[in-house]
RNA sequence: GGGUCUAUGGCGCAGCCAGGUAGCGCACCGGACUUUUAAUCCGGUUGUCGAGGGUUCGAAUCCCUCUAGACCCGCCA
């Protein structure tokens, strides 16, 4: 591989960035701004998916801008969305009556935002200031309410006949071939989807629906029998997502939208619609698969396995986060916090490659790896690297010392010459790691099996360490007791690491043992007798 | 019914999207060290890269077919 072959930085992003501008030079289009667009889910907690989509398109964005091109990321919360069903762990707040209508319309159950969906789409935006990443805030209810849609929506309820057709022939829906694809808001209710528009009166923009009873999954969400007209223009309402991007997309003028498998076809068809119907060619894409939990391991039973922002933060960096998305786009991922560790080291790792303190051979590796290394810091790396601690020794470290965990841990640090001085840096890695020790390491006490001839030889161990003086070698004397007890000494080593740390290994026990505290773990084995 | 992804030592995975020496962790084996456990350190073994075909000087990587599994869509957003 050659020099000139490596575009931008070297990874997928840039090669993503470059396909787009080859499209926008190939239609021919102004490319003064490049316009990318995430669209951040406000009906329900927010994943680390949801978090992706954004962190991508920003990642896009960079990689434009790179290339010697303005962009500009819009975050755009879909909060005219109806409420379909209560989250899980919401069921408290009495939500039923409130649903089917659009989450901007529901209040917010915690108090703290104008909306249901302003809350949840918070959370998102919330994560995105935490991980470094800059957007253009918009929400769906302005932009119906300001009428920004209005041509669109026009023009795409004209042609409703031809594009009830074409998504029956796309992907089978033939739903629309009976229905416009647009959902009032019922004036009298305020639910959506039980307002039925049966009508376009294209002189007056204006739709007429009628509110009936309507099935939303299994339940049957009651209609209060309304019959109104809607103002395209200015009511509450909203385009079926079939066609709504497509709008969007040419109000807006995006260039770029990454989107989940979940809602291909809808793509399939929005492009369609965009580039026929409305005559602007659609944005550049790219397809990502659903990160799922992984089988098998149940890893936050509380927490009913959603992995938000928030909840890595608390035992990642956002580095951390920014990896994940970035190293790779395609190929399916279970993930679950127990991946936090691994990416913690090779965050590390990308540094000291991009530091030149590890060789790699191949060139494009080497720029590839740099290059994610740029990007997982927003293309503005530090000078100069970090002081590196692997994050699986300090929980190891963080399981050993729960009691004045970041002073005794970063001793430990120093002793072993992983560090030469106490960073606020390490600190912080010692309360993730900590976080992370307390959340997985749960020890269940586990049943040690103990003859006589073992509770003895625990007594007399317990009272040998239980003495005011300093013990010379603690190794040697619980070699000694094993032996003269008669216990292989293997054996009651084993029945220590049992009780001390639930497992039946760990480190060299005598100086361990000085760590904890002589008199600690003399009363710790003293419950044992 | 339509679609997407995945398949790589015993186990768990990376590498694939831009072809160029098949890698990592755990496990396993050997050695060093410690009077003796464990830990640690050093070294080592383990592979028809799911099957078959194609492109290429060269394929785990690109293309086609097949097999198995997972997921998504076929309510709605």
């Amino acid at each position: 591989m050659t020099e000139q072959e490596i575009i931008g930085k070297g990874t997928w992003i840039d090669k993503l960035a470059s396909e787009l501008l080859e499209r926008e030079k190939a239609l021919g289009r102004n490319t003064d701004l490049l316009r990318v667009e995430s669209g951040l889910g406000a009906s329900g907690i927010p994943h680390i998916g949801s978090l992706g989509d954004a962190v991508r398109a920003y990642g896009v964005k960079l990689a434009l801008e790179n290339l010697g091109y303005k962009s500009e990321l819009i975050a755009y919360s879909d909060d005219l969305d109806g409420l379909r069903k209560i989250p899980e762990g919401m069921q408290e707040f009495g939500l039923e009556e409130h649903i089917a209508k659009p989450v901007s319309l529901i209040p917010d159950p915690y108090g703290c935002h104008d909306s249901y969906g302003m809350h949840m789409s918070n959370i998102l935006l919330d994560g995105l200031d935490k991980v470094g990443i800059k957007y253009e805030f918009r929400r769906a209810v302005d932009t119906y309410k300001q009428g920004l849609l209005k041509d669109q929506i026009h023009t795409i309820l004209q042609n409703s006949v031809k594009i009830g057709d074409k998504i029956s022939e796309l992907v089978g829906q033939e739903k629309y071939q009976k229905y416009l694809p647009y959902f009032p808001v019922c004036a009298n209710c305020n639910r959506l989807y039980t307002a039925e528009s049966t009508e376009y009166i294209a002189d007056e923009k204006k739709v007429k629906y009628t509110c009936h009873d309507t099935e939303i999954g299994s339940k049957t969400v009651k209609g209060c029998g309304h019959i109104g007209e809607a103002d395209i223009g200015k009511d509450l309402g909203k385009l079926a997502w079939k066609v709504e991007f497509a709008a969007r997309w040419k109000a807006f003028d995006i260039r770029f939208e990454a989107y989940g498998k979940d809602i291909m076809d809808s793509v399939k068809v929005n492009d369609w619609v965009a580039d026929e119907i409305l005559e602007c060619p659609h944005p550049h894409h790219v397809k990502y698969e659903m990160f799922l939990d992984k089988g098998g391991k149940k890893i936050s039973k509380s927490l009913g396995n959603v992995i938000t922002a928030q909840k890595w933060l608390e035992f990642g960096s956002p580095k951390s986060i920014l990896l994940l998305l970035y190293k790779r786009i395609t190929g399916a991922r279970e993930l679950g916090f127990d991946d936090i560790p691994g990416l913690m080291s090779e965050y590390n790792e990308l540094e000291d490659i991009y530091f030149g303190r590890i060789k790699v051979d191949n060139q494009a590796k080497l720029v590839k790896s740099k290059g994610l290394y740029e990007y997982v810091n927003l293309l503005n790396p530090p000078k100069q690297s970090s002081t590196h601690v692997n994050y699986r020794l300090v929980v190891e470290l963080a399981k050993i010392f729960k009691e004045n965990r970041n002073e005794r841990v970063m001793k430990k640090l120093l002793d072993y010459g992983v560090i030469k001085n106490p960073e606020p840096e390490i600190e912080k890695l010692i309360e993730l790691a900590g976080n992370y020790s307390n959340e997985f390491n749960e020890q269940e006490k586990t049943q040690v099996d103990l003859d006589d001839i073992a509770k003895k030889a625990l007594k007399l161990l317990v009272e040998a360490l239980d003495v005011d003086e300093e013990l010379e070698d603690i190794q040697n004397t619980i070699y000694q007791i094993a032996k003269s007890n008669g216990i292989e000494p293997k054996d009651f080593f084993k029945i220590l690491y049992q009780i001390i740390l639930g497992t039946s290994r760990g480190p060299k026990i005598g100086p361990f043992i000085s760590d904890i505290g002589r008199k600690q773990v003399a009363k710790t084995l003293s419950e044992y007798v």
